[in-house]
DNA sequence: GAGGTAAGATGATGATTGTCATCTAAACTT
DNA sequence: AAGTTTAGATGACAATCATCATCTTACCTC
């Protein structure tokens, strides 16, 4: 049954949103396009009248995900870009709900292995996540020159991603959350 | 063919250490039991006389990846564990050739995303192996007290899990490199 | 309003997957 | 030395996968 073209956009959309939580919460290659494809309310038959491949949709899925497409109205992947507080942003990203909510968090920190795995677009796409956290950082530790605040930007993201994976990795619960507090007090200092 | 028990114990380490090579090159879930045999110079068939279930093997694999298995005679997973000097250790984990050949290298970076998804055995065997990996790092900051050596620790390992992941991930070779030269440093500093 | 078009459902494709049954020949056991 | 056990090869299994063909029915164009 035909849609409306309003409604097939809207459907395009959806899947790809769909595919952003199922990726994260999944894995990409554990995902199925009938997983998202019934997951995003519809079957599997219709998918290749909106994408190519399933890479593509990997790739608009991670876009959307780290919020580097051009739709605005998506969710913010990396949580917290908008708030201005530089403890407000690692308290949310290093908390125990972001670790435990894989679905809805950083696609970066819930791919990474994967997403080192990816085509050139998908990476690409990633790249522009990662440049604009950077940028974020770079502006919040920009007290002194703004090369060392770039430095120190790459280095608090990194220890953000690695720090979610790693708590998310562990089966202590102490050491889990010993891994984001620790994380939280250093990148706040820094 | 029957082998001799030395034989067939030879095989099984061999089917392990080439599993563990394969799963950090392509990821866990996109390998195959076909290709980890047919990399062992094994049929497929033979997998079952050895292990119960792919879940088994990659437990065990993760745990020879981590250095944490009984058997010394593996490959040391995260590099440079012997070495003494924590500048040594960095320059060797945040290189361009760690990055380059994730097959040998770290596997916690290598399969992050993948380990954070799998079952408590293999869970399990990667925390020894984070455990191991921050006791080398509370032991070279311990200069002040063992507490806040043990929290900088943590935060070393974060940072040079999310170093690698990231400059594997980003597609600008600038980029790549900035990010395990801006973690070296700071690491080093710590 | 008639005809073309296309969104999405149904169903089939071949490839790949983890797992198991069977076979064979060589190593163990006694 | 005869008999049992078993490492590994061959082959089959159902399930899942990405992808494509076809059909229907509604939208869009004219």
């Amino acid at each position: 049954m035909k849609r409306s073209k309003i409604e097939a956009a809207e459907t395009r959309r959806r899947i790809v949103k769909t595919a952003a939580a199922e990726f994260r919460r999944k894995g990409i290659n554990a995902t199925g396009l009938n997983d998202v494809m019934a997951a995003a309310g519809l079957t599997h038959g219709g998918f290749y009248r909106h994408f190519a491949s399933k890479d593509q949709l990997v790739a608009e899925a991670c876009a959307a995900a780290l919020g580097s497409d051009a739709d605005a109205s998506e969710v913010p992947a990396c949580p917290a870009l908008s708030k201005d507080d530089l403890e407000a942003i690692l308290a949310e990203y290093l908390s125990a709900d972001h670790r435990d909510n894989p679905s809805e968090g950083c696609a970066l920190a819930g791919l990474g292995s994967e997403l080192a795995r990816s085509d050139e677009e998908t990476r690409a796409a990633a790249t522009d996540g990662v440049a604009k956290l950077v940028d974020v950082f770079a502006h919040h530790y920009g007290r002194t020159n703004p090369e060392t605040a770039r430095a120190r930007a790459l280095v608090a993201v990194s220890a953000m991603i690695g720090a979610i994976t790693l708590s998310r990795i562990v089966t202590d619960p102490k050491l889990s959350t010993a891994i984001l507090r620790c994380a939280r007090k250093h990148l706040a200092a820094m």
